[in-house]
Order: C-alpha cells, then sequence, then structure tokens
DNA sequence: CTTACGACTGACTAAACAGTCGGCAAATAT
DNA sequence: ATATTTGCCGACTGTTTAGTCAGTCGTAAG
C-alpha cells in the first residue's frame, strides 16, 4: 500500500466534491485512512500536494493520449486519435478531468512554471507546424489551433458527460464532433 | 457610495487573484474601505457574497450581448455580433470574466438552480433551432452546438489575453476564428 | 543481540477564520 | 421634540485550520 498514492487518491475526490480550500488536510488524511501526520511527511505544504497532484494527473493524460495516437498512417487519422484519446481518457477519468480543469482556472495554476508548460504543448505545436506545411491545415498561428481544439475537446466533453448517453451514441458524437472540427481547421 | 458595490468589486478582485478560499471577508472589507460587519450586513454568509456577485456579473454580461446583436438583418450576422459582443465584453471585463471561469468549474455552480441556468439559456437555444429550421446550420443537437460556441468563444478569448495583440489584429482574430465557427456549424 | 534508520503516528498549537453583537450617529416617522 | 428605524461599525469569539514534533515500531545491517 503507497499511502502516497492513497492520500493523492483521496485528495481528487475531495478536492472535486469541495474544492481546493473547502478540504482540509486533516480530512484527506482521514479520507486516505493514514495519520494527520503522514500527509506532511509526504508534502511539505498543502499546496505542494494540490501542485504534485495536477502535475501526476497532466503526465499520465499527456502519455495516455500519445500512446494511443503513434503509428497512425495518415495526418487525419494522427489527429483524430489524439481527440478520441483526449475524450475517451476524460470519460474514464471524469474525477481527473474535473480536477484539473478547477486547477486551470484557480490562481494554482501560477505555480506551475511557463516553460513546462510550453515543453508539455510542444509535441501538439510542432504536429500542427507540420500539418500546416503540408498544406493540410488552413495557416493559422498554431496555439490559436491548439487552444481552439483542446476547448473543443472539453466542450464535447461537457455535453456527453451532462447527457447520459450510451457508448454507441457517445462514440456517434465524438467522431460526428471530430468531423466538425476537421471541417473548421482545414 | 453604494457600499454594496464595493463589497461587490473588491471581492472579485481579491477572488480572482487568490481565490475563493484564499480570501478571507476581513480583506474584502479592507479592500473595499467599510468595516468587517458591514459585509455581512449586506451578505449573510460569504458563500451568499460569492453567488450573488456571480448572478450579478452574469446578468450584466446576457444583457451587454443581446443588446448588441438585435436588430441584424440576417441570421449569419446576429450571430456574429453575438459572438463579437461576447468577446469583446470579456476582453473590457476580464476580471468578471475569469471569476465567471472560476465559479463554473467549483463546487459552488451547483448553488445555482438548474431551471434558472436553463432560462438564460433559452434564447440562445431558440435562435440556434430556427437557424436549423432554416437550413442554414447543421441539424446537430443544439445544447451540443451551445457548448461548441461558447467553447469556442472562451478559447478565442484564452488566446487573446495571452497575447498582446493590437486593437485592429484582435478584431482580425476575432472575425478570422468567427469563420471558422461558421464553416464549422454549417 | 544491538544499534540505527526512516516511515509513520496523533496529540498538540499558534494563527486565521467566518460570523456575532452591542452600540452609535444620522435619517425618518410620529 | 421625541421615538424609531436604518446603515454601519469594529472589537470580539468559538471554531477550524495547516503544520509541528516528540516519540513508536518494524526492519535490516553490523
Amino acid at each position: 500500500m503507497d499511502k502516497r498514492q492513497l492520500l493523492l487518491d483521496a485528495a481528487l475526490k475531495l478536492f472535486v466534491e469541495y474544492g481546493f480550500h473547502g478540504t482540509p488536510t486533516s480530512l484527506i488524511a482521514k479520507e486516505a485512512g493514514v495519520a494527520n501526520g503522514t500527509l506532511f511527511h509526504y508534502f511539505k505544504t498543502k499546496d505542494e500536494l494540490i501542485v504534485a497532484l495536477y502535475v501526476d494527473i497532466k503526465s499520465r493524460m499527456g502519455k495516455y493520449v500519445f500512446e494511443n495516437a503513434k503509428g497512425q498512417p495518415t495526418f487525419k487519422e494522427t489527429v483524430k486519435e489524439q481527440y478520441l484519446a483526449s475524450l475517451y481518457w476524460a470519460l474514464d477519468n471524469q474525477l481527473q478531468f474535473r480536477f484539473t480543469e478547477q486547477f486551470k482556472n484557480s490562481p494554482y495554476l501560477a505555480r506551475i512554471a511557463p516553460q513546462e508548460i510550453e515543453a508539455s504543448l510542444k509535441p501538439f505545436h510542432d504536429m500542427l507546424h507540420k500539418g500546416i506545411k503540408d498544406k493540410i491545415i488552413k495557416p493559422h498561428p498554431v496555439d490559436m489551433l491548439f487552444t481552439l481544439i483542446s476547448n473543443q475537446t472539453f466542450g464535447i466533453n461537457q455535453y456527453l458527460i451532462s447527457n447520459n448517453f450510451s457508448k454507441a451514441k457517445q462514440h456517434q458524437v465524438i467522431t460526428d464532433s471530430f468531423e466538425m472540427l476537421w471541417a473548421m481547421i482545414t
């Protein structure tokens, strides 16, 4: 039993339910089934725990999306697989997804170094650049394109969560919305 | 001097900077230049202040967008004016915009009655319905379309804020991105 | 067997917090 | 002129909080 992981799991669940500051460290420790002091053994402060949780989740998600999308024959299929993988990950990890959205819209985001954010975005930016160079995608600024794509992903996820669709219907919404996205950027 | 308004203004500024729970009521009162107790004279609890601030901002924004977009000759121009008005409002009221985003991704959103949300969305849904009936917009579910449009608005706003463009360039990004949006939904 | 180590504990504390309350001064009603 | 209400004040309090610390206990090396 990895108590550090138990603490991260408990914190995730409680943060999503009550918010960062609505969740006392004592409650996190209790939910994780460890002593109060153990939390501060693994994380020097509560803020460090929050940031560590975000970094942990982001790296897992990024890994998942890239693993799933590599080795596609065409450019369009690569982009499509990334889009699908993002959405399926978000559907299977709703707590994680909601946490990152909460984090991104909070003052805590400032704790993540801009260069770190940039580095995690680089693979996507490079890919979009290639698409423009090969004249598949319209020549818009890549960070604008990336913002549009990730916000569409977020929007469709919201839509899927608030409606309780079957697996088949979910898949249809996802592929339909990808075609809309593709129509927008090409 | 409307002390209630002073409190709302101070709260807005501090919430965006430090988050809801990172901002003590004592600090809000101090920033507003009123006594501690005055805050609780106008708002029974801190939570009530937070929710009141959200409702206040939302109604102002909705009013602004609709005032600006009425009386357009064509359907496309009506949609376009709403899109432009949303973005210009967000640019001119960045604190307000960031606050609403923080609020929407927090557990406080649950305090707003679903019917209240639905009512505020109705005009937009009706408009989209009309667009579909007149075969201008592709027949997708209206709430999906609405989600895509509002997330695109949010995304472009993010993009505009993080890059420091001139007024002219800003306008170009906004109109360009509207054409992309229009290509997606028609 | 003895010693050392580090993960882990939970009672504890100092500070911070949301919310209270008795009262005051000015406006309004009688 | 007097009474009543209203808007506002700020010192105060009971509670909650993040974070501390002295010490326990299992393990493993000497």
